[in-house]
DNA sequence: TTGTAGGCGTTATCAC
DNA sequence: GTGATAACGCCTACAA
C-alpha cells in the first residue's frame, strides 16, 4: 500500500506539499500540483483513514444507531442513508441498540474515539440528560425519533398531523369506535407523544370519547397486532376502526382478523403508519401513512456532513412532509 | 479522552508496561496488572483504534458486503452478523454494493487500508479472479453466495437440495408444468447455478420437461412477479405450478394471479425461498424453502473471527441445513 | 519483569 | 511556495 513519502520520493517533492495537494491547500503551484496528482494516480495511492484520525482529522465515517435492522422502516432508512453517505464518501457503521439503553451509551462513546466523525440517532433510550453530555465530542443528529430540545438537530415529520390525519381519515368514513395502537408508552414528549396528541386532537375535535380499552401499548410486531385483534373480540363494546402505529402490527390485526371471520373494512377499518412494502402485500391492501424514509436519510446525511464541517456548533431542524396513502383497508 | 500516557502516569509505570496489560502479554506482575486495570477503569481508559489500525494492528471491525439492505434477507443477515460481532467486540462496517461491480471493487479496497480486519461477502458481483488477489490484504468469508473454489471460506447452504425439494414436493401434489423463476443469470457455479440444477435434477429424476418459457431468469422483486404472472397468462401452453428464488417474487406472482381471478393453489402452486416474514402475510400464506439465516450470520462472524486470528491462512467451509416449509400456497 | 526509543501515515507549525 | 519536524496514541524490538 503506498503512502504519502512514495508519493513525495517519486515526485521529488516533500511530503509536505503532497499532503497540501491532498487537502486542496492554496499556494502550490499548478505544475507541482499536476505532478503530484498524476503520481498518485500511476501507484494508486489513498491517504490511510487511520493515520488522518489519530492526526485529528475526520474518519470519514458515520454512525447510525437503529433499534433493529431487520424493522423494513430502518433498513429503508439505513439504505438511503448508506446511498447518500457513498455518494459524499462516506462510510456507514451501523449499530442496533435493540432498545437497551446499555448498549446505545456504548455506541456513542465511539464518538470519542473519533471512530465516527457523527452519529444519526434513529430512536432513543436513554435520557436526554444522559446522551446530551456526549455531543460534546462530536455531532449528533436526530433523525425520525425526537426530543422536545432546541439545542440539538433534527430531521423528523409532523407526526402529530399524521396521526390526525390517518384518525380524521376514519371519523370521515363514518367510524365512531376507533382505536389506537401505538409502539410507544405514553411519553411526555416525542415522536410517540405527538402521534397520541395527534389522534387525541382528532377525536375532540368530532367530540368522540375513545373506550380505555381500546388504546393499546408498546405493540411493535406481526404477532401484537394479532394479540390486539384477540383482545378486541372478547370485549363487550368493540371498536370499529383502529388506527395503529405502525404497518407491521396492522398486518398483522388484518391477518387475525380475516382468520376469525372478520370482513375488512366492513367490520374493522385498519389504517397503519410507515407505508412499508407489506403495505402492499396484505390483503386487503392497507391504508396507511406514508413517511418519506428516502428524504429523511438523504437530509440526514447532508445536515450531518454539514455539521461536521462547521467549526462551530450549528443546530438545525428539517421537518418533512407526511402523506396519507388510501387502499383497500378502511 | 484518556490516553496510555494517562494510565501510565497515574500508575507511575512506563506507557510498555500498561501496553502489555491491554493486550494480555505474559511476564508483568500481577500486582501491577491489578494496579493498571484498575486505572484504566478508574479515568475510563478505552484504546483509540485508530492509533491501534495504525501501528498494524486489529481494528475490531468487520466490513459486510449486501447488494441491497433492504432486502429482508440481507437485513435479517446483517442483524445476525451484528449481534454476533457485537458480542466478541466487533463492529459493523455495512456497505450495499447495489449489484455495482465497482462499488464492490471499492469496498474491498478497505482491506488494505485496513480499515477493516476482515469482509464478509454475502454476494459477488465480479469475476473471482477479481476478487481474489484482495485477499492477500486480509480474510475474506463467502456467506451465502459462493464460488466453486478451494481457496475461499465460505458458510453456504445445500442450494441444490433446497431447489430439489421444492421441485419434488411440487411434483409430489401432482404438477408437471413447474416453471422455474430465479434472480441470477445462467451462470456456471455458484449459489443460482446450483439451484438450477436443483430443479432440473428433479425434473429430470421424474422424467418432465419444461417448457423454455416457463424458465424466468434475473426476477428479484414483487413488481418482477407480478410481471411473471402477465407473462404466463398470454401463454398458450401454462404452468400449474412454479418455483420462485426468492419469497419476494413468489408474493408478486400471488398478488397479480389473485388479481386475475386465479386460485392459488388450485390454478397456480407457488413456492418460494428464504422464509421471509411477508411469507406468513401474504394470502395465502407462502410454502417456501427455510434458510437457517441467523446460523448464517453466527457462523460467518465466528469463522471470520477465526481467520483473523490465525497467523497462516486458513480456509473452511460450512454446510448448513436447508428446510421445507408447506403453509397454503401449494 | 520493566523501561526506552522508534515508527506506523498524516498534517499543522514554523522556518526558509 | 516549499520543506523539515513534531505530534496524534499505540505497540514492539532491544536493552537493562
Amino acid at each position: 500500500m503506498p503512502t504519502i513519502s512514495d508519493v513525495a520520493r517519486i515526485t521529488g517533492l516533500s511530503k509536505s506539499t503532497v499532503s497540501r495537494v491532498i487537502n486542496n491547500h492554496p499556494y502550490i503551484s499548478s505544475q507541482k500540483r499536476e505532478k503530484v496528482l498524476k503520481a498518485m494516480e500511476e501507484i494508486g495511492y489513498y491517504p490511510n483513514p487511520s493515520a488522518r484520525r489519530l492526526r485529528g482529522h475526520t474518519s470519514n465515517t458515520i454512525g447510525v444507531i437503529v433499534p433493529r435492522i431487520v424493522n423494513p422502516f430502518f433498513s429503508y432508512l439505513v439504505n438511503s442513508i448508506e446511498q447518500e453517505a457513498f455518494k459524499n464518501n462516506y462510510q456507514v457503521i451501523i449499530f442496533q441498540s435493540n432498545d437497551l439503553k446499555d448498549k446505545e451509551l456504548y455506541f456513542l462513546n465511539l464518538l470519542k474515539n473519533r471512530q465516527v466523525d457523527g452519529i444519526i440517532m434513529t430512536s432513543i433510550e436513554n435520557d436526554w440528560e444522559t446522551i446530551e453530555p456526549y455531543m460534546q465530542y462530536g455531532p449528533v443528529l436526530l433523525c425520525n425519533e425526537y426530543v422536545n430540545q432546541s439545542s440539538v438537530s433534527k430531521v423528523r415529520l409532523d407526526q402529530k398531523k399524521g396521526a390526525y390525519m390517518g384518525t380524521e381519515h376514519l371519523i370521515n368514513k363514518g367510524h365512531q369506535k376507533i382505536a389506537y395502537c401505538t409502539g410507544g408508552l405514553f411519553a411526555g414528549y416525542g415522536r410517540d407523544f405527538d402521534r397520541n396528541t395527534g389522534y387525541q386532537k382528532a377525536m375532540d375535535k368530532h367530540q368522540l370519547t375513545p373506550n380505555p380499552n381500546w388504546i393499546f401499548i408498546q405493540r411493535h410486531s406481526i404477532e401484537d397486532g394479532k394479540k390486539v385483534v384477540k383482545e378486541i373480540l372478547s370485549m363487550n363494546d368493540k371498536p370499529t376502526a383502529i388506527f395503529s402505529g405502525s404497518d407491521e402490527v396492522a398486518a398483522g390485526i388484518i391477518i387475525e382478523a380475516k382468520e376469525n371471520g372478520l370482513k375488512i373494512p366492513d367490520d374493522l377499518a385498519v389504517i397503519g403508519f410507515d407505508d412499508q412494502p407489506l403495505a402492499e402485500i396484505v390483503d386487503p391492501k392497507l391504508t396507511t401513512i406514508k413517511q418519506p424514509i428516502d428524504e429523511m436519510g438523504i437530509k440526514s446525511v447532508e445536515l450531518l456532513i454539514q455539521m461536521m464541517n462547521s467549526k462551530d456548533s450549528m443546530v438545525e431542524e428539517v421537518q418533512l412532509p407526511i402523506q396519507l396513502i388510501e387502499r383497500e383497508s378502511t
